[in-house]
DNA sequence: GCGACCCCATTGTGATCACAAAATTCGCGA
DNA sequence: TCGCGAATTTTGTGATCACAATGGGGTCGC
């Protein structure tokens, strides 16, 4: 049996395309390739200890997700932000994300919340380590673990879909920047929880987002813009580039 | 060269996972695949007149973005319709359509608007030969010609995304009832349009959301629900089973 | 007559190969 | 030293084959 590196451990009956569906997902949605940055299939199947057929598989995935893009050379890569993209994430996750939590918390528990301040914690403990990718993880698990409680899986998909859209440019912005600046309204929103206080869980999450959004729209964007758009180079170094 | 019948007229430079994908989501949207209906790859590549590697792609991507699904056992069919699905399908319609239609306004012409005036037209035209068929094209294109002036290609992916969710089912509902009976909504929404009234616009377009999938709920899965849920058959037929 | 069991056809998955197009590299010439 | 072009490598696409699992159909036993 060939040695595998990641993508291992499929939990019995799990394809090969699926785990390596999970595995690249997983890194984009924390972050692990950067905008612009180049994917080839061959190069994942060997990073991945797979041939190039799940590979494959799983990049079609991802590029039906809008989470990878092909260029009409066939190239596949990580898409970059525009200033008119980045609007239309703000929106849609306005839109939707305070919708999803009020639904969800009429069937929110004493122990879901539990749940989720223990995420919580584990987010202002990578925080202070300046564990981006930590943060990253637990910021993503702490609005998904609410938002599935919803049981609005047509709804959650297409919030799925669009965080896939922002992960790499979101760790540009938390790369470079310190992320203990930022006001935790993950309280506030608990805080809604355990009352039952819908409007301020609408708010809390509206607040989360915008904050989030406005500060990695403003200093990236505009980084970005004024550095010139034409095939910059970029600082940041995905974490695992080839180990 | 092996005559291929459908997916043909390859617009020079389209790969065939692209043309089979297009005709496949066509097919789709315009209610050819019957809920519960099984699908094979090679069946499909059989029908098409191409190997299965680009139905396999193709397929997979429609799987990704819920148009088709596979079941534990790797057997991929078209997604049945559930209340709570339905009603997932209308709330995400009625926050995301009215508020793309809102956005198209301000950069709509003269134009663009005779151009859907025309679309309407030919779908009143379907509705009074009881082209079913006909009648779902013009209704897809007229609201997605006017989505698509919103420029926000995020939004309308989404938006895409739902409305091939509920395709198989609609046409289930239009197939067995009589169309003639809608109110027309495109009307009052293109009189919004020549005014600029966006709240009339909004208005317009919810309404005929409304319309369109109460009509479709209230009677087809009134039908389903009080049939039985298990294994029913399927009265109706797809239009092209094995032309 | 009916049910259980076995066999085989069919399914999706994945590997490997061939191919054309694109990008990169290398070398030649000025 | 620099620019341009040809050769080579690398890319995604698609075809074909092998394989394991599933499902259906037919047959045998009761």
């Amino acid at each position: 049996m060939p040695a595998k590196r990641a993508a291992d451990a499929q939990p019995a009956g799990m394809t090969a395309h699926e785990s390596v569906y999970r595995t690249l997902r997983e890194r984009i949605l924390i972050g692990g390739f950067a905008p612009g940055m180049a994917v080839t299939l061959r190069g994942l199947a060997d990073t991945l200890g797979v041939s190039v057929m799940p590979v494959r598989d799983a990049v079609r995935r991802l590029i039906a997700e809008r989470a990878l893009m092909m260029q009409d050379n066939r190239r596949v890569l990580v898409p970059e932000m525009t200033r008119s993209k980045f609007n239309q994430v703000v929106f849609a996750r306005q839109s939707m994300e305070p919708e999803l939590a009020a639904r969800a918390l009429p069937s929110m528990t004493a122990s879901d919340i539990k749940a989720l301040q223990a995420i919580d914690q584990s987010i202002d403990r990578a925080m202070s380590k300046g564990d981006v990718e930590g943060y990253m993880r637990g910021n993503f698990q702490f609005h998904f673990a609410i938002y599935k409680l919803a049981r609005n899986d047509m709804l959650l998909g297409l919030v799925e879909s669009v965080w896939l859209q922002f992960g790499p440019f979101m760790r540009v912005a938390y790369g470079r920047y310190d992320t203990s600046k930022l006001e935790d309204f993950h309280q506030a929103a608990l805080k809604a929880m355990r009352s039952g206080d819908e409007a301020g869980l609408r708010a809390a999450i509206a607040a989360d987002i915008g904050q989030g959004m406005s500060f990695i729209g403003d200093e990236v964007l505009a980084h970005a813009e004024a550095g010139g758009k034409g095939a910059r180079t970029h600082a940041y170094v995905p974490a695992r580039a080839a180990s």
